[in-house]
RNA sequence: GCCGACGUAGCUCAGCUGGUAGAGCACUUCACUCGUAAUGAAGGGGUCCCCGGUUCGACUCCGGGCGUCGGCUCCA
């Protein structure tokens, strides 16, 4: 009889009989392998254990060391949960339930579209701990279309007739593959473990109403979030790891550090406090930095412009609904969403020459958007912020240049600020939009050039796109890992033709410019926010807020203490006093909360020596040094470069 | 905008099955004058988010708003 046989990720070659599956093939390696295997990947693909190996075929045997085994039994967890939810719900119809990030959830429209409640969660997590422990087998199998429709039609599962009916629809599939636990059969692609007790540990964390199919005209169903680990160790580990993220939440740590503060007069509307606005100064002079070093020139244009400057530039017709309008006397104005327009009068305000392109204007502008409520988070998005604006007039032979150019500012700016990289998305035409195809497909080959000469990585979004054109995005993530848009690049060929702007070539006549939108941090807000969060609070010396505070041991001291700040002040140093009559000991520990990076702490022996005696919080005590000393090797050292 | 939860002192939070509230920290004053993560004592501070309703009486119950938080949708 012929046998078949398979390469293991060592190379060696393992001889089994024909129509041997995954879980043979671990058997044949060991007993320990076999109890512990999850599932096997062949390439790319992860498949059942049971299902079968072909001859030649390089297999892997997944096991909970494999992080793509844990994604494996959250999607069973999801299984499971539906499982446990139709037996206490069972006119509950059931949607779809993936994996993700860090776990799982499963969308569920409950009896009279009515919302589960946060306490019925122990109720279904105990039922599938029961489940879990019964250790059911998962069981796959597959059956035609018209059997699976029949199937769920019966059980009154709409929305699994609605996924049959659209797969055949987009796909043409002819059957469809079923997966069984317990009495629950779900219409599932697989792959699974071999069975429920191969999950170790599961916890349901909250519902939220999310619309079937992510669209807002449809259907609010129930999303029960929860995650699933290989051990109680792990959950309780990652539980610890997200408390730990809490206490980094930028809200938090803004109000502690007196960055910024939110109030109810003015919902989305950040008010920055003292050392918030030092923070933004700090990074308004790295952007600087760059704009002087790359050929920028700054404006400075008017919050608030005449209505029909919006209808000009589309925006009315596009933007209306996030716009703030005043009326004035007998006028109506905008206050402006985006900083172009203001740009654009600008550059139409005199006559250029294809000389003085690309020419490249600037603008930390302030923009407010009347953004629905229940979308706002703290900085991360707020309704009045500052973008790190510029718009570049430049030909269409100069765009690659251009974009090229921006996105080597952005990846510097970064870097400067501690940020390893940022993922890069390019979004293309949306439904709304303005222009002709020509122009659309123009400008997006013109972005994927750019990228891919540049070698970078990037993740497509189609129709993701501004109203006026395609643009690139960078993207980091927060605290929680919940990705936020920050720097941006836009092609623009509208907005020059609405504004009838143009510059004079070299053969004498009229050319319309190609336009440039671009954001090296997005918002300033947005960016500061993630900065805060990406420190938790602990900038490094040359960015913080207070670099160093001067304790007085005692009161007498107190007067060296102010003669000490004033000549680190006056070197160019951030410095503040605690002159309180405390001990030592409480100003260190409130300098410590506050984090700031140095204290000097000063009585006799300083006062007599011309010294401080300095304390870093990254390297502990220093040693005596004079003001002038610790300025130049710790606080000045990494300053901006300007 | 949608779903859910929440809103008590500057902050973190107790509390009342309906009888107008309390702690710690912070703040003020006094004493202490202190050497690397909290010195002690005393004191001030609240339209219990707002507006209605029920009730003899509402911070508490009900309705509506506003705001915040977690999601969805949308977006820098």
């Amino acid at each position: 009889m012929a046998g078949i046989a398979v390469e293991l990720p060592d190379g060696s070659k393992l001889e089994l009989e024909e129509g041997a599956s995954g879980a043979d093939a671990a058997a044949a390696i060991g007993p320990g392998l076999a109890k512990a295997a999850l599932a096997i990947r062949v390439g790319g693909e992860v498949r059942d254990l049971v299902a079968p190996v072909a001859d030649g075929e390089r297999i892997e045997i997944l096991t909970d060391r494999d992080p793509e085994a844990l994604e494996l039994i959250r999607h069973d967890a999801a299984h499971v949960m539906a499982e446990a939810v139709l037996e206490l719900y069972p006119e509950a119809k059931i949607s779809i339930g993936p994996p993700i990030d860090d776990g799982f959830y499963y969308d569920i429209e409950f009896p009279g579209g009515e919302q589960l409640s946060e306490d019925e969660l122990p109720k279904i997590e105990e039922a599938m701990r029961r489940h879990i422990k019964a250790d059911e087998p998962f069981e796959r199998r597959d059956i035609p279309v018209a059997e699976a429709l029949e199937k769920f039609r019966a059980e009154g599962q709409d929305y699994k007739v609605e996924l049959i009916s659209d797969l055949v629809r987009d796909e043409g599939v002819e059957t469809v593959s079923l997966y069984r636990n317990g009495d629950f059969e779900d219409l599932c692609r697989g792959p699974h473990a071999p069975s429920t007790g191969r999950i170790k540990a599961v916890r349901l964390n909250s519902v939220a109403g999310a619309y079937w199919r992510g669209d807002e005209s449809r259907q609010m169903l129930t999303r029960i979030y929860g995650t699933a680990f290989f051990s109680k160790k792990d959950l309780a580990a990652h539980l610890e790891r997200l408390e730990a993220a809490r206490a980094n939440d930028h809200r938090k740590l803004g109000r502690e550090l007196g960055i910024f503060m939110l109030r109810e007069e003015a919902p989305g509307m950040p008010f920055w406090l003292p050392n918030g606005t030092v923070l933004l100064r700090l990074i308004e002079a790295e952007v600087r930095e760059q704009l002087s070093r790359r050929g920028y020139v700054e404006i400075a244009t008017p919050q608030m412009m005449d209505v029909s400057l919006w209808h000009k530039s589309g925006h009315w017709d596009n933007y209306r609904d996030d716009m703030y309008f005043i009326d004035v006397d007998e006028r109506q104005f905008a206050l402006r969403p985006m900083n172009c327009p203001g740009a654009c009068l600008v550059f139409d305000s005199s006559r250029h020459s294809y000389r003085e392109l690309p020419l490249r204007m600037a603008e930390f502008g302030r923009v407010s958007r009347n953004e629905r409520e229940g979308v706002l988070h703290g900085l991360l998005r707020v309704r009045a912020f500052t973008q790190d604006d510029a718009h570049v007039y430049c030909t269409e032979d100069q765009i690659e240049a251009e974009v090229t150019d921006i996105c080597e500012a952005i990846d510097e700016l970064y870097a400067r600020f501690g940020f390893d990289g940022a993922e890069v998305e390019l979004s293309t035409r949306p439904e709304k939009s303005l222009g002709t195809d020509e122009q659309w497909e123009a400008a997006e080959k013109a972005l994927r050039e750019s990228l891919d000469k540049q070698g970078r990585e990037y993740k497509l979004n189609p129709g993701d796109g501004s109203f006026y054109g395609p643009k690139i995005d960078f993207h980091v993530t927060d605290a929680l890992g919940r990705s936020w848009q920050l720097g941006t690049c836009q092609l623009d060929f509208q907005m020059p033709e609405r504004f009838d702007l143009s510059y004079t070539g070299a053969d004498d006549a009229q050319h319309r410019p190609v336009m440039i939108h671009r954001a090296l941090l997005g918002s300033m807000e947005r960016f500061a926010g993630i900065l805060i969060e990406h420190h938790a609070g602990r900038f490094p010396v040359w960015l913080a807020p207070v670099q160093a505070v001067v304790l007085p041991v005692s009161d007498r001291h107190a007067e060296y203490a102010g003669t000490v700040a004033g000549e680190l002040r006056a070197a160019g140093a951030r410095v503040g006093v605690d002159d309180r009559s405390e001990s030592v000991g409480r100003k260190i520990r409130d300098a410590e909360l506050e984090r700031y990076p140095f204290m000097l702490v000063v009585g006799d022996r300083e006062q007599e020596g011309g010294q401080v005696a300095v304390r870093s919080h990254d390297e502990g005590e220093l040693g005596a040094m004079t003001p002038a000393e610790l300025a130049e090797r710790h606080l000045l050292a990494e300053s901006s470069r300007s």
